[in-house]
DNA sequence: CCATTTCTTGACGTTAACGTAAGGGTTGTG
DNA sequence: CACAACCCTTACGTTAACGTCAAGAAATGG
């Protein structure tokens, strides 16, 4: 047993995590990771000492969704990098409207990240949309399909 | 005007379109369109004497349909082949129940074709699912954002 | 301090899904 | 039949999104 029972390895430092760590944790991998960020999917990300990347754990819930984005909307990078910029929009307003002490400053940065999530909801909702309708179809057909099974079955089990 | 006004290259024979035609009314090229019969992804399509390509009225709403499912859900056209296969599937019940005499067999097939159907729509219906989720996800986020802002405006304007 | 493991940055390889260009037939029209 | 517009196949080029390998530093347990 080199390592197998005791994962001690992932607590560098209280929440954070390392990159091999996070990319099991997504099923992803390393190369995957230092690839988004390259790309420019996620701030560059804290570094140790000796130049180890470390991630929060609002860095590793940024990656699920990143994760999620890419396997639900079928999206490339690049067009995933305009939502997640949105996002971390959001999480700077977060951070100022904390440090900020003019509440007219604090409403005016909060109805903007409403705006900013409503436009969000509104690019999901688009592609629900559109996957319903394709449903709808399926099961149209289905219908007819299953007017045919009872006509020819409905009346007598013979 | 060389060919403007009238596109009438466009019926070489009743409701047959030419690659170039169906292309357009996809926003794909004809590029494409050979590429993905090449994946199979699509019944080696019709041909006229000479070796041009023709699609019929059906053949050009598959097409659209894969058009859909690789926008919508962002699959490999592997993935989608699986997809269409099913489909495909179903075109060839429909044609074999028209000729089937037998009303046993027309039954279990219609059945199949049922079963087929809905399979498609638990998928669709995962994804829209997951897609909901992120939404709920969006829209939480949304709600808090509002308290705060009902706090600090719904009491006096101060 | 040493061994082992995990990380680092390149750099080149790979696959999917086409784009593009070459060389050459086909079709419909005048 | 001549001609433009379209199509055919073949083949090589391209981009995104990583995989893989190399050489070397950093972390950690003993």
């Amino acid at each position: 047993m080199s390592r197998a029972a005791e994962a001690e390895r992932a607590a560098p430092s209280g929440q954070l995590m390392q990159i091999g760590e996070v990319a099991e944790h997504l099923g992803l991998t390393p190369r995957t990771l230092r690839y988004w960020e390259e790309k420019g999917l996620l701030p560059p990300a804290e570094r140790m000492e000796g130049g180890f990347r470390l991630y929060s754990p609002a860095d590793v819930e940024r990656l699920e969704r990143i994760a999620q984005l890419k396997k639900l909307l079928g999206f490339s990078l690049a067009e995933i990098r305009t939502v997640v910029e949105a996002d971390e929009e959001l999480q700077a307003l977060k951070r100022q409207s904390r440090a900020e002490t003019s509440p007219a400053k604090q409403r005016a940065r909060r109805e903007r990240a409403v705006a900013i999530l409503t436009e969000q909801i509104a690019i999901l909702d688009n592609h629900i949309a559109q996957m319903q309708a394709l449903r709808e179809g399926y099961e149209a057909r289905i219908r007819r399909l299953r007017e045919l099974l009872d006509e020819s079955g409905g009346r007598a089990a013979e």
